[in-house]
DNA sequence: ACCTGAACACCGTTCAAGT
DNA sequence: ACCTGAACACCGTTCAAGT
């Protein structure tokens, strides 16, 4: 039993993202002070920021670190089976982590995003898109991906404490369903109340694949 | 020439949010505080609070009012011109109110959210799409658009005061042709500076169009 | 009913001082 | 070089007191 001294190993950039990360998990965007850091670290903040410039850096770098983590391995099958795969794992990260995705699309060609540019752009090299539109046809798919994702995230965050994803889905649905000069929003509040964000956002990568398909080799 | 008081007029809901959006218009998410508010409006913070529930309401009611403002027109045209006629006229809102992005995708289901999905969801029946498919077709239609939306204006406000567009743009693009191991970001670095926003905007929903259509009418 | 403004608990960041 | 912790300027929100 080897005696604990205050702090089990000196402090250090990654030791510091990681618990930024651990708090960011447990209680999102919020959960990220520097009282909380200090705390779950046991030091003070003068400390942290002879390591790290500031909280902005920290959570570029704690966002860095869960998308190289998501898309490390190379995709692999077809382009598009590619696609679907790079966008899946990017989903079930973000899921796990919903404060990437604010992250990310407030700054899509930072921190992560050149790593998601690159997996991404690869596979519609690979899909045959002539040379002019890689940028443009590799950002429209990026942007669906991260803007979905990011919806999905803050509508699994809405929910207030104790509330439910299936309680805040159904008061959502009740007050579409209360909207005058809504017919629209009140014939799908029911679908929208069953749907599945999985699903749905493979959907949505299906249709740009089937439009960039159809753009370019129809 | 009527002697002026403290205050022109009476404190009001409306005259709140109009100063709210002042302030977001001028200095972004950062610039709305209960400080700048209460300067620009001559009164208290307790004032504010008995007009308005608290910052977040706030803030959904100003993206509320650029939203109704934006698309209260009825579209017109083909499904196809009238659905990009509503995309168009989100981007330039956006451009305009920078803030409402993030708002927007935080809070899809909410806020402006049913009116998009209003006006984006009837034009979706109109191009003929199968009821079961109404909700996830639009949703992906919504997520594409308020997604480029959010990181185009993230882009946009991430020059600091001072560096200008071009500048930025030309800052990323040396970085990605600094990344070893980045092929796909070298290449299309050059292609990223002298993109424009708003038809690389126009050409995603030109996609997701495409798949929409090839999926359904094809 | 509407407004005032001091007070509260919190935030990120700095910096002189220690080892 | 690395860390401490008090101090600073700021934040959103509350509330007893006024009119």
């Amino acid at each position: 039993m080897t005696s604990r001294t205050r702090r089990a190993e000196a402090l250090s950039r990654e030791r510091i993202v990681e618990a930024a990360v651990a708090l960011l998990d447990a209680d999102g965007e919020g959960g990220l002070t520097f009282k909380a850091l200090t705390e779950r670290l046991a030091t003070g903040p003068g400390a942290i920021y002879h390591h790290v410039a500031n909280k902005g850096e920290l959570l570029a770098v704690a966002t860095d670190g869960v998308v190289v983590a998501a898309l490390e391995a190379e995709a692999a099958g077809s382009p598009q089976d590619a696609l679907r795969g790079i966008a899946l794992r990017l989903f079930d990260a973000i899921d796990a982590h919903p404060w990437v995705a604010a992250q990310l699309s407030a700054s899509s060609w930072q921190a992560g995003g050149p790593l998601i540019l690159e997996r991404v752009g690869r596979q519609v090299q690979a899909l045959g898109v002539p040379e002019r539109d890689w940028f443009t046809v590799t950002t429209v798919l990026m942007q669906y991906v991260l803007g979905a994702a990011a919806q999905n995230a803050a509508n699994a965050r809405v929910a207030a404490p104790g509330v439910g994803r299936a309680e805040f889905l159904g008061e959502v649905a009740e007050t579409w369903k209360a909207l005058d000069g809504y017919p629209f929003a009140r014939a799908v509040a029911d679908q929208m109340r069953e749907h599945d964000d999985r699903a749905q956002f493979l959907a949505g990568i299906d249709l740009v694949l089937t439009g960039i398909v159809g753009r370019y080799t129809g």
